[in-house]
DNA sequence: TGTACATCAGTGAACGCGCGTTCACTGATGTAC
DNA sequence: TGTACATCAGTGAACGCGCGTTCACTGATGTAC
């Protein structure tokens, strides 16, 4: 933890790595403010309740990863193309900040009721990319959501592993096989 | 509910159904014992703590779960007839208690770390079939534990479609089209 | 049939505890003149 | 340079609350004689 971030940036780190470590209901105001040197009451000064600051670590990462997902979803090419490039992103946001994915999916549950259903929700990006090329014929027909969730539970799952220590590599050395399997299943 | 069930059982259904409705954490021990007609001291009569009944509900179910996998993993044939077996095996008991099978879905992030990685672990009888097919050059060589991740989430990912209203079907009725997906991976 | 007693699932009241949150206050830092 | 004041991140003490759990007790049911 450098000290030369800002607070409010310390205090959402430290909150999100004793999260993933602990589970987000066994961390409490106090556990976060003395992860970060601080007393309880001095969070109140950058979030206004526990709520906020979980809100804040979550909302505005997942919106990030279904951004970055629908540009990848919208690029040139032919759906096979389209697809490596979402799988690719999603296993560059893995390498670029893993404790941030491992957080997401711990607390995705606890959430995803609450989440839209808008163009900045992951799932529904993969899920309509998938239903477009199934409906024009770019790839075999069946059920599309059934395709999206295993193209999805393909990439969640190895994270899960890496997580509790089954993978030792993370999605982003583990890109190009990831994306073969991805493709056997649009074949 | 019937109330034709012994007080132990009904006291687990109404625990498991309100731990899927509004997580484990969010379910206070008053919270099962009004849903069963009783009093929060009552529930001590049949488990020692609270830990005690989550800890009923989920490592015999989970274990029961290792157990049928493990049966269809040593079944005859080739390694693509045993997932086939596995597969279906899932699928069954998804259709047979779909309650079940989502309050081991959601909860556990909160025990696999607790977990023994034993021959009754769901997880590592997959893990172990796809390493040795892999070793016994029954399917294409690369990395086993990531194509049984791959296995699990495509598996695992639909179950929480159906559980947040992506799907309509569970998996009971989705059967064949998992199989076929699960045998384009390891084609 | 009637009485005394054992059993035992279930209860009301209470416990200590850790939680999220509030609030008046501190004390270091920067600015005005 | 020195003094007075404004600012504001951080704090100590305290709050009310719901939690898991304990325990003496109740009251229905079954058994012995």
């Amino acid at each position: 933890m450098p000290p030369s971030l800002a607070p409010k940036d310390r205090i959402k780190r430290e909150a999100m790595r004793l999260f993933v470590a602990h589970g987000v209901d066994a961390v409490s105001m106090r556990d976060i403010a003395a992860a970060v040197g601080m007393k309880a009451p001095s969070l109140y000064a950058h979030f206004s309740s526990r709520e906020d600051l979980i809100g804040a670590l979550f909302h505005a990462s997942y919106a990030e990863y279904g951004r970055q997902l629908a540009e990848a979803a919208a690029g040139p090419g032919g759906f096979r193309g389209r697809l490596e490039a979402m799988v690719r992103v999603v296993c560059a946001l893995h390498a670029s900040d893993e404790l941030l994915f491992d957080f997401l999916l711990l607390t995705q549950h606890g959430f995803l009721r609450d989440v839209p259903m808008d163009q900045h929700n992951p799932v529904e990006v993969i899920c309509r990319s998938v239903a477009a090329a199934m409906a024009a014929g770019d790839i075999p027909t069946g059920n599309p959501t059934l395709l999206a969730a295993a193209i999805i539970g393909i990439i969640v799952q190895p994270a899960t592993f890496k997580l509790y220590g089954r993978l030792s590599q993370g999605l982003g050395e583990m890109t190009d096989e990831i994306v073969v399997l991805c493709l056997k299943l649009v074949s």
